[in-house]
RNA sequence: GCCCUAUUGGCGGAAUUGGUAGACGCGCGCGAUUCAAAAUCGCGUUCCUUCGGGAGUGCCUGUUCGACUCAGGCAUGGGGCACCA
């Protein structure tokens, strides 16, 4: 017998592992399940999300190991990003150099927490033998129409000195720097994401994902239905087309709103000194206000009118500053008794309000949809009606067609940075082309010793290629690297193929785990990298992760653990102290997976408590024989009927609900529910075979969790005779066992428990009125009032009536 | 403004199909052990109580024999989206 010496253990049981390669997975019979975790960017060293991230992933993995599955779980290194950059900077250290030294600093702490880790096909983003795949992937995605190159106005972060997709603008600000983002108009690469909107948003409903996280998603992509109509302008034969959603309001409408970037404003503001002051105004405006929603309307009058396509009537064509370009058509329909923007701007520069729905069975006007009046031969027709009608008709005068606007954008990938992976792109004569695959990779050039980034721009040796050609100087958006990791990981020892049949294999990922912060961009972008893989037929499949769970935030004193706020606690400290079976066992103990997790130094010491009680237990004890006694006392029953049954619900706790943190309160049940006697030299040989059992249950109950320990107890314990590895099965409960030989039963007045009794089985509901009326408190409740009803649930509540 | 989500003891949380609210753990209190402390073990721990009981899951209504659980309304916290036509 000694003392619970996890740093002993766990580097014995992991040396084990290691030695006996047990977590190398290889395609074979059993059905699989490939369980991810997001990787990590290596920042430098752990923090407690990748913790709790990395130990739910684990856990899983395990038990559904033990389960009889095929198990994969991988882990990488989303290496390229900004922040070795910023680091080279400051250290004097190369991006290359600084992203390695994290690597390989994290990876001990991932394994010094015990993580079950396929390594033989660990991946590193911004290896070229992870990139060059991916410049192929760009190649195949340009041959097949997906990519094209724009000249764009973007949203440039001036801090980072680069662009960023509309989807790391937030409120305005770059998701990284937080700086103020500026409109400027660059050359840029898209991917033609939008080409792929409504799958995006109509497979989601198959997903086995959080529904908030498929509705940010669904918002994201925001499908709206409606028309677009042509509006001529007056003695002209141009037009202007608007996109609306309710055409039924078209007789409403009093005026047209241009966007101050439409092509018509800049053409006026170059013979209009005061459109041109507007426009220019409009810009700062759009730099000041962050909050968008809230800037104060803005309009001017173009001058020029346009003909009503119903009506002949002329309206007036302002440019107005709550016009965006690149929704729509750039160009609105202004029915003020509508709409509530289109009344703020009538409202404010006196502009004819008509009113041309009543609100169904009234007579009063409404925003929503109604009954439709002043409106022709469409008066008395509900909106619904009314829209379908109108389309109709404007499509067959040519003057309009029903059709479906997305909110999504083609998704921008150039970056102006170095530490990323280069466009596989060349130039001559201002004609760009695709790198051929034979050339590929396009290697990152690597930077003097010490050397801080270097712009690819700014570096001659690589931009000039063969034959006078001149090299593409952006490198892709880092989510780039991450959208096809998940499907590269089976292949990652693979240098003849991007994709090969292991990858075919494990995929889709039956579990993905990681934060809800990638609700909508990473989880986006990589949904379009399988679809667009799917029908490139390197991938099976719609989807790529079939079941998503997204794990909360771990806060300190009720705020998200961050540096800025200086709450960080280092996991670091704790795997030392206490060993990474505590933590891992606090982690999941603690809350649900999905909740958020309040960090409690005192709290951990309870986790700790109860491994050092289990070691005192087991530690020393040997199973000599799983023999079944003749006979077993009613306490041996018991304790029996608590172990299978309680092994029956950490199953379905495991299995389908994810809840781990009622796995260990009902193996912490189980463990105080042994009688004393029964850990004593002087207990029977019955005694012994029933608290073998439970010992044997809660080894393996706990083993996804507390890996270290139930192993290296298990090979004390139990290995020699039952000769296999503790993750090598999961025990079988007996339901016969679990049955016990009385219940309690609960006594109601009126829904109210007013007293309980314990019964023997078998009783019918005559005997269990009776004996429930035997009670005092019962008795003297009932006495002397009518029972106008019995209500009786099988051995569990009787429910007297007055 | 719209959408999602949460709200249960001093704290983290449990109650899976409407059927004993507070499992399990932390903390706290008392006791044992110790010269003492740490560690460990035992008992107690929702609130009120005249010790018979009574009340109680953010608030208000309702459905039901019975509601943390279902329905309608409201409040507060967290998250997402937002001149999206």
């Amino acid at each position: 017998m000694s003392e619970y010496n996890p740093s002993e253990i766990e580097s014995t049981i992991q040396k084990l592992w290691n030695d006996e390669n047990r977590f190398k997975s290889t395609p074979d019979e059993r059905e699989k399940f490939y369980c991810l975790s997001m990787f990590p960017y290596p920042s430098g060293k752990l923090h407690m999300g990748h913790v709790r991230n990395y130990t739910i992933g684990d856990v899983i993995s395990r038990y559904k190991k033990m389960q009889g599955f095929n198990v994969f779980q991988p882990m990488g290194w989303d290496a390229f990003g900004l922040p070795a950059e910023n680091a080279a900077i400051s250290n004097k250290v190369s991006p290359a150099e600084w992203t390695k030294q994290n690597i390989e600093y994290m990876k001990g702490q991932l394994n010094s927490l015990g993580l079950g880790y396929d390594w033989s096909k660990e991946l590193r983003t911004c290896d070229s033998d992870y990139y060059k795949w991916e410049q192929l992937l760009f190649k195949k995605f340009y041959d097949k129409g997906l990519v094209y190159k724009k000249k764009s106005m973007v949203n440039w972060d001036p801090v980072d000195e680069t662009v960023l997709a509309n989807e790391q603008v937030i409120d305005g600000k770059g998701w990284r720097s937080g700086a103020q983002v500026e409109i400027k108009e660059i050359d840029q690469w898209f991917i033609k994401i939008t080409d792929y909107a409504d799958e995006l948003l109509e497979s989601l409903d198959e997903l086995d994902w959080p529904e908030n996280v498929k509705t940010m998603q669904r918002n994201w992509i925001g499908k709206s239905e409606g028309a677009h109509i042509d509006f001529k302008l007056e003695n002209s034969n141009e037009k202007l087309t608007i996109f609306s959603t309710r055409p039924d309001t078209i007789f409403g409408a009093s005026f047209l709103a241009i966007s101050p970037q439409h092509k018509l404003a800049i053409d006026l503001a170059k013979e209009n000194i005061e459109i041109s002051n507007f426009l220019e105004k409009c810009k700062e405006v759009k730099a000041a206000e962050a909050d968008m929603a809230k800037a104060e309307k803005l309009g001017i009058p173009t001058g020029l009118d346009a003909i009503h396509p119903l009506t002949g009537k002329k309206i007036p064509i302002w440019i107005g500053n709550f016009v965006l370009l690149d929704y729509g058509t750039g160009v609105v329909m202004g029915v003020p008794a509508h709409d509530q923007r289109d009344f703020e701007f009538a409202s404010k520069y006196n502009l004819v309000i008509t009113q041309v729905i009543n609100k169904e069975n009234t007579e009063l006007p409404c925003l929503e949809k109604g009954i439709l009046f002043d409106s022709n031969k469409y008066d008395g027709m509900h909106s619904e009606e009314a829209i379908t009608s109108i389309i109709k008709d404007l499509q067959s005068k040519e003057l309009g067609e029903g059709l479906v606007q997305f909110r999504l954008r083609d998704w921008g990938i150039s970056r102006q940075r170095y530490w990323g992976c280069p466009i596989p792109v060349v130039y001559k004569d201002g004609e760009a082309s695709v790198v051929e695959e034979s050339e590929l990779p396009v290697k990152l050039p690597e930077l003097p010793e010490g050397s801080g980034p270097i712009p690819l721009s700014q570096n001659e040796a690589f931009i000039n290629s063969k034959d006078g050609y001149k090299r593409e100087t952006d490198t892709f958006d880092t989510f780039m690297d991450s959208s096809w990791y998940y499907a590269r990981f089976p292949s990652a020892d693979n240098d003849k193929d991007v994709l090969d049949e292991n990858s075919r294999y494990w995929l889709p990922v039956d579990l993905y785990i990681g934060g809800i912060e990638h609700a909508i961009l990473h989880l986006l972008y990589s949904r379009f990298f399988h679809k667009a893989l799917r029908d490139l037929d390197m991938v099976d499949g719609d989807e790529p992760f079939k079941k998503l769970l997204t794990q909360g935030m771990v806060l300190k004193d009720g705020a998200k653990m961050s540096k800025s706020k200086g709450n960080t606690v280092d996991p670091q400290a704790y795997i030392d102290k206490y060993g990474a079976d505590t933590v891992r066992l606090y982690m999941m103990f603690t809350s649900p997976p999905e909740q958020s997790l309040e960090w409690s130094e005192s709290s951990v010491e309870g986790s700790f408590r109860f491994l050092k009680k289990l070691w005192k237990l087991v530690d020393g004890r040997k199973l000599e024989s799983i023999q079944e006694p003749s006979s077993i006392s009613d306490e041996g029953k018991n304790l029996r009927q608590k172990s299978h049954s309680t092994l029956q619900k950490i199953q379905n706790d495991y299995d389908s609900r994810y809840s781990f943190n009622t796995v260990i309160a009902a193996i912490m049940e189980l463990f105080n529910a042994i009688p004393d006697n029964f850990k004593e030299d002087s207990a029977t040989e019955e005694e012994v075979f029933c608290l073998n059992e439970t010992i044997i249950f809660i080894l393996k109950a706990i083993h996804p969790i507390a890996p270290h320990i139930s192993e290296y107890l298990w090979q004390g314990f139990a290995q020699n005779i039952l000769n296999e590895n503790i993750d090598s099965s999961w025990p079988k409960f007996d339901s016969k066992l679990m049955e016990a030989s009385g219940f309690q039963l609960v006594v109601q007045i009126n829904g109210k428990v007013r007293g309980k009794i314990s019964l023997d089985k078998g009783l019918d509901q005559k005997e269990i009125e009776e004996a429930a009326k035997s009670i005092e408190n019962i008795r003297n409740n009932i006495e002397g009032k009518e029972i106008r009803k019995v209500i009786y649930i099988k051995e569990k509540i009787i429910n007297f009536v007055l």
